[in-house]
DNA sequence: CCCATTACTTACACTTTTGTTAGTACCCCA
DNA sequence: TGGGGTACTAACAAAAGTGTAAGTAATGGG
């Protein structure tokens, strides 16, 4: 009982797009948090504690999320000391790395991009 | 009566990450179907129902839905004729065009991550 | 024994995104 | 008069994304 109804569309809809390798890769960026994770992650190793005071309003729930998800798609890797209390650091991954110059091109975009808009 | 709750940590926490020129881009390019959009129109002009075509399952909706957005944010430019049966024609702004290079890469990006990963 | 510390997890609530369905205006043509 | 074609729009519903609040395990130190 109250298994979820699954919305075909919806599915069929997302399978079809992540065939483009372009928005697959964007998606795997996306979400509020990922690209902000990403660039403070390519200075080095952090851990959790220290991510978490980088962003001021990240939850400590959304913050696991998305590391979760990046460790899960290959971009971040999670090393657990067994330690008490724990310690648990995150670095990218070469993967991850590879999108240094892609982000700055962005970067830069988006940044004319404000300027004409606004 | 019925003012929707702006959640106050909800939208400080968009305000603050779109502060980075690089969450910026993406954003502007995010959801599920502007890469698709802009990829078709980097060929040319195309009218609402040639764009439609393109896309299997998209609703009316959803490509009106994109379009309006992706016009807003200077992407793309939407000419009207008048006439009836009525048409319209897209096309990218110069804007849209200097996506191209990243785009590529982003797809190459996307290509090899979706060999190493799957 | 009790508390502090760290990195989480859980159950719930709110907000945005995406899809469903039906309908509109306009004019031409039969 | 009535249907066809085009590019929409509106009201609603489903799904995913994000935030809230509270709780957990483990152990060293007081």
């Amino acid at each position: 009982m109250g298994a979820r109804k699954q919305n075909s569309t919806y599915t069929s809809n997302e399978k079809y797009i992540v065939e483009c390798d372009l928005t697959y890769a964007v998606n795997k960026i996306g979400g509020r948090w990922k690209i902000l994770i990403i660039s403070k992650l390519e200075k080095g190793k952090m851990r959790f504690g220290e991510l978490k005071k980088e962003f001021p309003y990240i939850t400590e729930r959304m913050l696991t999320l998305q590391l979760r998800a990046l460790e899960q798609d290959g971009l971040v890797k999670r090393t657990v000391y067994a330690e008490v209390p724990p310690r648990v650091e995150y670095e990218l991954t070469e993967m991850a790395a590879a999108f240094g110059p892609i982000f700055q091109q962005l970067s830069e975009w988006g940044g004319k991009h404000r300027k004409l808009v606004n």
